[in-house]
DNA sequence: CCTATCTGTGTATTCCATATACTGTTTAGA
DNA sequence: TCTAAACAGTATATGGAATACACAGATAGG
């Protein structure tokens, strides 16, 4: 019980975050921090993924018992949280010579590299939007981008959510069809899949349309091709909303 | 160990699905199969949400043992595959009367409207494409769908792609954002943003933009404003194909 | 200086996925 | 018809996870 007044409240790591320390210390000083935690569980998910970064290995990293976390941390819900803020890193700042378009491609851009050089990002499931200062800052940008569009401030939010889903979306599926595992699954299917019954899907496994093309770089053309559709969609709405 | 010839196979209880049964039938008879454990753990995650779909739980409502699953699948990582094919269901059937942009649309906000029925598919991290029957054969709709607009089969997949990824995106969005909670959330940032550091996401927090707006049916508005985005693009690069 | 307050520890509980060995059943083949 | 192989379900055990709770020592405000 720490607040009884309102619950409303962020978490006790997230005010952290923030810098909001109520005054009162009295004990011994920290000997970590909300954010040097999060550090050592985000190297340990990067090196081996999402269920590796448990309570008891990301204490033993720091040299400390697994239950000294829970000083700084509620719960592991909410070290995930600040995990990802902190994967998320600052945000990137636009080129001011480029057009909103422009901008927002790079903005959506950096935002695949991130998640593909952090995939377990994805694997962590939130209970609601973001709250921490990096990923307000990255959303701040998106905001900033597309203000300068003329898009009324509910298209800019929608707008900015659907590049931010596709990006999230195509990072996952990369990881799940680009992978080595892709011609296995071709194979799988090719060994179960009747042709009458599922016409479509077997003319684009003969296709090759599924076929791996690894040693591609990443953000590739497959991205390129989602993204200029989706700005395709929103630079005809921002016309539209300047005329 | 099963078949230690190639072990490139669908798993056992995906082969199942696909009606594969290896005929050298001996002992007794199951008293129980691959579908109607998977009903019994949507049940259970329709219900109670994914967590609580655990192997003990899924057993105990089948009047089983847990250790009886293992019989039909090899980890829970396949149940939950399954589970997910089971969620879907039968893809729906277009109606042949609509444009392919119109029959797109509606493919679209089936998908929606099964991911908000289960919204616990959304937390299911597979690790490879689908590979069940009613997951494949939504797929298959899709692309028949997308055939018909004209594009190529490389371009028809990334775009069917792109739109059930925002659709999943939405949903989970949805679940986020517009829940009780979003009016806390909105709260919570308002203690802690600095106007200064953040300018356009206080904007967008004064501006109402991320007010609650319950009560309105699913899909909504944002949905289909994103939507329309989306087919906006594919519509444009259909046109440029028919040329 | 003393005591409330805070940090980190030790221990225990509960829940989970899953390995392994076992019991009993069915049926193919002799 | 007999029998042994193959299979269904069970019992038991292991190791790992999150986290509750009570405590030991440190620190600083009064």
């Amino acid at each position: 019980m720490r607040s009884s007044e309102q619950d409303n409240q962020l978490p006790q790591a997230l005010r952290a975050l923030w810098g909001q320390t109520d005054p009162g210390r009295r004990g011994p000083k920290p000997g970590m921090s909300v954010r040097s935690i999060a550090a050592a569980a985000v190297e340990i998910a990067d090196k081996h993924g999402l269920e590796a970064a448990s309570m008891a290995a990301v204490a033993k990293q720091l040299g400390f018992t697994t239950m000294s976390l829970y000083r700084y941390f509620d719960s592991k819900s909410d070290l995930q949280a600040v995990m990802i803020d902190e994967a998320a890193g600052p945000a990137p700042t636009p080129n001011r010579r480029r057009s909103w378009r422009g901008q927002l491609e790079d903005w959506a851009r950096a935002d695949a590299r991130h998640l593909a050089a952090h995939p377990w990002v994805l694997d962590v499931r939130l209970g609601s939007p973001p709250t921490g200062p990096n990923l307000l800052g990255w959303m701040d940008i998106g905001f900033q981008i597309l203000h300068r569009s003329g898009l009324a401030p509910q298209e800019a939010a929608s707008s900015l959510l659907v590049v931010d889903g596709y990006v999230r979306n195509h990072v996952l599926l990369g990881l799940q069809y680009a992978s080595a595992a892709s011609g296995v699954w071709v194979a799988q299917l090719r060994s179960v899949l009747d042709p009458d019954e599922l016409p479509a899907v077997s003319a684009m496994l003969e296709s090759g349309a599924f076929d791996d093309d690894d040693g591609a770089e990443f953000p590739g053309d497959e991205f390129e091709f989602g993204l200029a559709l989706l700005l395709d969609g929103i630079e005809q709405l921002a016309n539209r909303r300047a005329k």
